[in-house]
RNA sequence: GGAGGGAUGGGUGAGUGGUUGAAACCGGCGGUCUUGAAAACCGUUAGCCCCGAAAGGGGCUCGGGGGUUCGAAUCCCUCUCCCUCCGCCA
């Protein structure tokens, strides 16, 4: 969320913003109704310092024996105003508070103008991508194949986009997960975390998925119980409220978590495979930082990101998000994207941002310089590291073999009892 | 799922309609004393918002929301969370 009196004071600067997020502008007369509502809050607070003054008299008479009943009566008369200034003044800044709440953040200056992913920026390339005397397969092919992918059977337990993975498969999935996880932890100096897979509703409104995005994700029936998106929001809830030490800023955390997405609106979309899962787990990287840090702290977290895939000698690419691709709550952010031999592009596997103090406010996450001093809000990043999912997809079709089997990654093999390559069951 | 109890400032905890934004203690900060430290003593110690150039003035907040009242931390309703007991359960 953006702070109110910085929207106030720079009207058309989050104007330019929202347009080039290529956004129509939701701020209406913004100016007018905080007109009216700072007059309407002095006239109440006003009414209600008078009120405040007779309460005490009436109670000074009323200690005396004296009759107060004349003083009674009259605030009476005032009580019923202020109660009626009062509506109006919610009214007012009920107004003010929904265009603020769905209003997204101000890309940050070095982000690039554009309409849409095709604007994106590269950044840099990593790895050069193999070169095959075969035709590769697809991972949807070759898992299956394999005897370790089956999405037929997952369709009958729960429906279309799920995926059951057999054996071997199911091991390279935890396998991914505890050298993500350990990676982070033992070389990046993360903490690692284990939080709820269910959040309520406030924790969404804190990251910005809610109100606005509310169809992207699977809700409990009955309850005010969400199934998460993605590790991002328990853990970046996980200080709502609180007021940190800025000695103890950055925290760095890391977390496992299965993440569960809805999917509404991309049907037809990537159907095939593994790509857009309504279930998958993710390691996901989230920083708490000082707001003067926070853009470095970006480039680290990315590259910490970028050491799995280049441990796992994966060939990917990072851009930079143009105003047009940029999420709700992003002020910055650079994609991975792994390289798929079968479909010849570079996939989104991880999405690192900057969110500067946006989340912050809407969590209320705040630190403290020193100890009388006022507090201010941090500023929170995350990045996927990375999605485990497409991680595994993408190793099985980068490292496949012509005869079908696939190769280990050397990093991986310690995780796995020493296994060198996948071969298809018997 | 059933029955009961609770939520007050950084912490413990008093306060059951009117100078209580809140006692006391602990902690924090500053000082006195000391070569230094401890102890002791003295002082100080919530946040947010509005008006204002500032000085200053005002408002709101005792888990959240609503109500009663001239006036609510105190009374009523409701929600959330926590605790105890019973049942069930990994």
């Amino acid at each position: 969320m953006l702070d109110l009196g910085f929207v106030r004071d720079n009207l058309q600067l989050v104007r330019q913003k929202l347009q080039e997020r290529g956004l129509s502008d939701q701020l209406g007369d913004f100016e007018g109704i905080d007109r009216e509502r700072r007059a309407l809050l002095l006239e109440v607070e006003s009414l209600r310092a008078r009120r405040n003054k007779a309460s005490q008299e009436i109670a000074f008479l009323k200690r005396q024996g004296q009759d107060a009943s004349a003083r009674i009566a009259e605030m009476k008369e005032v009580g019923a105003r202020i109660e009626e200034l009062e509506a109006q003044l919610k009214g007012r800044e009920e107004e003010l508070r929904e265009r603020l709440k769905c209003l997204p953040n101000l890309p940050h200056p070095s982000v690039p103008v554009g309409k849409g992913a095709a604007e994106n920026q590269e950044v840099r390339r990593w790895g050069e991508p193999r070169k095959f005397s075969f035709e590769p397969k697809a991972h949807w092919d070759l898992g299956p194949a394999l005897g370790i992918l089956d999405f037929e059977r997952a369709a009958k337990v729960a429906g279309a986009r799920f995926a059951v993975y057999w054996g071997v498969g199911a091991r390279l999935e935890r396998a991914l997960a505890n050298f993500m996880l350990d990676l982070h932890t033992r070389q990046h100096g993360y903490l690692e975390v284990l939080p709820p897979f269910i959040v309520n509703s406030s924790s969404l409104f804190g990251t910005g998925n809610l109100p606005k995005f509310a169809a992207d994700l699977f809700k409990l029936e009955g309850t005010d119980y969400w199934l998460i998106p993605t590790a991002e929001v328990p853990v970046t809830n996980l200080y709502a409220g609180e007021v940190l030490e800025a000695e103890s800023l950055p925290k760095k955390l890391c977390a496992w978590t299965a993440c569960f997405r809805s999917e509404a609106g991309s049907y037809g979309k990537e159907t095939r495979g593994l790509i857009r899962q309504h279930q998958f787990q993710k390691v996901e990287l989230v920083k708490f930082t000082l707001p003067e840090n926070s853009y470095d702290e970006l480039e680290s977290l990315t590259r910490d990101a970028e050491t799995v895939l280049q441990l796992l000698e994966l060939p990917y690419r990072v851009v930079a998000l143009c105003t047009g691709d940029l999420g709700f709550s992003a002020a910055k952010t650079y994609d991975l994207e792994v390289w798929l031999p079968s479909s010849h592009e570079y996939k989104e596997i991880s999405s690192c941002s900057n969110f500067e103090a946006f989340q912050a406010r809407r969590a209320n996450l705040r630190f403290r310089r020193s100890k009388q001093g006022k507090t201010e809000y941090l500023h929170t990043l995350n990045g996927s590291g990375l999605a485990i999912g497409r991680t595994w997809l993408a190793i099985l079709e980068n490292y496949q073999e012509a005869d079908g089997s696939v190769t280990i990654p050397q990093v991986l093999r310690p995780y796995l009892d020493g296994l060198e390559r996948i071969r298809p069951a018997e």
